[in-house]
DNA sequence: TAAGATATCGCAAAATATTGCATTCTTAAT
DNA sequence: ATTAAGAATGCAATATTTTGCGATATCTTA
């Protein structure tokens, strides 16, 4: 595995658990311990994360209270709006996990109406607390440090549910490889999320667009809209533009 | 756990509750006293909080409304730690919702083994967020102004389950209408919640005691623990003890 | 003042970091 | 193809940090 993808699959880990320890991303990549350390100590040089004792912290660890969704707010948050065009009132809607799905759930206006289910406690709680749909949360394995419920539960829920139109988050996408991740079990939720979608609407922040993971969610054919924070016609997604909407 | 996990832990503790207590913190992070003690000698060097004998206090008191909801979280936390002294290593256990049940969550400690049931997404985050505990959120309808799951899907997974242990709060309790409450759907999930486990706690605050409301979720029988913010010998609870153990 | 709880100190064990060096892998020029 | 320079990696020895424990001191409360 080249250095480059190491350090990317860390700064991943980073973003998703806010905190990596050395000895797990030891047997996750395959490395020594002292190759770990040296990738630490690069990226921190580069400011992208702070390196402690036993491992390292995202940037934003110390500010208080729901940190990650800081810096990037303003990216996530215009994709949200952008999100939000595609809802209509009476519509029954699916959502995935993340921190823009929960940037999503902030902006849903509270006079609408309709139902969504959600894997994500984070969005379910955040929708119900504010507005008059009716919100329902899919049961499941709640992973530490994590914030969906996975597992056989949830698929199974969600083979027996159809909706207008799902939401989901992604950690890689690209013309080749189509929609990818690299969690085993988040990728079947996904997968189950899509089976269950007339429409697919797909999240992404532009720094995702053209990369890659392991294992493959679908293929571009299956997805009908991508949000991203760019203007439409920007010339990064022109490429897109013969699989689905870009909006 | 990484240091600067721990330390972020105390500082949220602190800001929650104004204080806290080394040996708590000790059980809570799954740390020696000695420890706990240098990371709040730190974070007092830091300037962030105030070390006094015994723990520590919040530095800017700077919220100065509701000194009685304060204090009502106190009596629900000494209730809450009474719930703890229940909980064993590798138990499945299994919860409603309600805010004694999120201090519950709070305090349990990083490093308790074994699985959660719940039907509350906000007991699920914090526990599974901390601690090393397997946790299962059960699906269902999030009522609006509520924050559990409720609804047929609960009910049904409900009885797919057995526990050894599960806590329930409660609206009403008396010796004569058993445990009572207003919500049928809610009552519909504790009933199940009972259901599925081989032992049943209460855990209510004193105010809470001989109120009666106009659905029952069971009789005093069916219950093995009553816990409340009264010490065990108070007089208010000399009726109950032929039906249960009231801690 | 006595008893119990909490704090401090020194120390040893465990975990983690650092350093220097040998080996392997890339890359580019011959 | 071959080779040599340079980077990346793993390993072993050593240093540093963190942690828990016991003995002792200090504080709190009755």
């Amino acid at each position: 595995m080249l250095q480059e993808e190491r350090q990317k699959i860390i700064l991943e880990q980073i973003s998703l658990h806010h905190k990596v320890l050395s000895n797990e991303l030891c047997t996750l990549l395959g490395v020594s311990l002292d190759t770990v350390r040296r990738d630490l100590m690069e990226l921190e040089k580069e400011g992208k994360i702070l390196k402690v004792h036993g491992g390292a912290l995202a940037k934003t660890f110390h500010q208080p209270f729901q940190q990650a969704a800081v810096y990037a707010k303003e990216e996530k948050m215009r994709i949200a709006e952008k999100a939000l065009s595609l809802v209509q009132n009476g519509m029954t809607l699916l959502t995935g996990g993340g921190t823009i799905m929960v940037e999503f759930a902030k902006m849903i206006p509270a006079d609408l109406t309709g139902t969504l289910f959600t894997v994500s406690p984070l969005v379910a709680l955040e929708v119900a607390q504010r507005s008059s749909v009716n919100v329902i949360l899919l049961a499941g394995q709640l992973a530490p440090n994590s914030y969906i419920c996975t597992g056989a539960s949830v698929v199974s829920q969600l083979s027996e549910i159809h909706v207008d139109l799902c939401f989901l988050g992604t950690n890689g996408i690209s013309a080749e490889a189509g929609l990818t991740d690299y969690d085993w079990e988040i990728v079947q939720v996904k997968k189950a999320i899509i089976k269950a979608s007339r429409r697919v609407a797909v999240m992404s922040i532009a720094e995702k667009l053209e990369t890659n993971h392991k294992l493959q969610v679908c293929s571009l054919n299956t997805i009908d809209f991508l949000l991203t924070d760019l203007a439409p016609g920007d010339k990064k997604l022109e490429k897109y533009n013969q699989f689905f909407k870009v909006i």
